[in-house]
DNA sequence: TGATGCCTCAAACGTATGTTTCAAACAGAC
DNA sequence: GTCTGTTTGAAACATACGTTTGAGGCATCA
């Protein structure tokens, strides 16, 4: 037990409340003692408290990103040389999310909510850190999609492609509390696999939708 | 110069500082020190750093739905008992809001980015006060929402009004820096209307996109 | 047994926060 | 001019934060 399992209560017990509460939010002290460690231990081990922020992102998403790069690999073999459509290119991206060996059974929704703090929080340290280590599968996803939609111009899938990142980047950090009211509501289940199972359409389908007409006023709404 | 526009000058650098920072980051002596007034005017004002984020959305929401209201009125009235489509309302909100009058050239994004941070940020009290004060134009838009796309069962649609909530959010939130970096990689310059314009069709394509095939086990993408 | 290196612990440090205090300044009414 | 209620000002308050310290524990290897 010398190799310290201390540094991993530290990690689990701060992934979930960084989920739960967002970064500022959460205090080094609130999670040393639901780790159950001593304060001191998570300067001792990672250095800093936004030290110990990358290692939960590091902790999951390098093994994300390498198994995102067999899936695209996968992908591009399978279609030998024609380009991937946009339905493959978006469910590679999601099964590999859904995949990932998870801790306990909140896993994927609790990285899924830091993903979308990450965009949504602004900690400047955090976006620089994800940038300079994982740019390459994100610049990958980017080719991707834009070989699988020659027939945008450059602006209208710019534009789009912020749509989809939006409706995903928001609707996974607050996953949680959108599950909790819909069983509030209309007492239904839902997992995590199945909003991705119904994003995926909804942004597949956004993301070819016929090209709006540009009204040059603003004055009256299209009637149809 | 009596009635204080102390209380406009705190509301105006609490409004921009917490669409930068978010709110938690953002402290009193932030606020105060640039809308240049006494550290103890926010609570002798608003009596507290929580309710002072009340009141920055209430400046705006309290006429935004009134103005909202209106719109839809005049959709209800155009339409003649006939349901207005999906398209008529997503244009009705979109108008309202960007017909708002806005302080300075940055209003919407601001506030747009301040709708997401109340979604996104754990502030529970945020969230409290949001529904009831506002629970009425919002169920309202619901309401439209749900006659526009009757042929969605009512977890599809709740799921993809949190996906055009967060698009939407996200888009706008952002729209600075996104402009700044069209601009610069396309040499593209965009309007915030020319944004909404694109954003509503994306939307509503994806508000009626089919039914995705919900796998019974996540093994599988679909091929195509 | 004694020394070495890693780890834990309680305590303290310095700083920043939201809030409170109370005297001074100010405006308007008489 | 004086009084009254409202608003500002500088300072202090108590608390919470991230971080550092230094003594102690506890294995490992000589």
């Amino acid at each position: 037990m010398a190799q310290s399992d201390t540094v991993d209560r530290i990690l689990d017990a701060a992934e979930e409340l960084f989920a739960d509460r967002g970064f500022s939010e959460t205090s080094l002290r609130m999670i040393t003692s639901k780790a159950k460690v001593n304060l001191a231990a998570v300067n001792y081990h990672f250095g800093s408290k936004n030290a110990l922020i990358h290692a939960v992102f590091a902790r999951f998403l390098t093994p994300f990103s390498a198994t995102l790069e067999h899936a695209f690999d996968d992908l591009e073999e399978r279609c030998d040389g024609r380009p991937p459509t946009l339905n493959q290119t978006l469910w590679a991206l999601t099964e590999s999310a859904v995949r990932m060996p998870q801790r306990n059974e909140k896993g994927i929704s609790i990285f899924m909510r830091l993903l979308g703090l990450a965009y949504t929080q602004s900690q400047g340290h955090l976006r620089k850190f994800l940038e300079q280590e994982y740019s390459e599968p994100f610049s990958r996803f980017m080719r991707l999609l834009k070989e699988a939609t020659p027939q945008l111009s450059a602006v209208d899938r710019y534009w789009r492609i912020q749509f989809m990142l939006g409706a995903t980047a928001f609707t996974m950090s607050s996953s949680d509390a959108l599950r909790d009211i819909l069983q509030n509501k209309l007492g239904v289940e839902t997992t995590v696999q199945e909003i991705a199972a119904r994003l995926v359409p909804f942004l597949a389908a956004g993301m070819q939708a016929q090209d709006a007409v540009l009204l040059p006023t603003f004055s009256k709404a299209p009637v149809a």
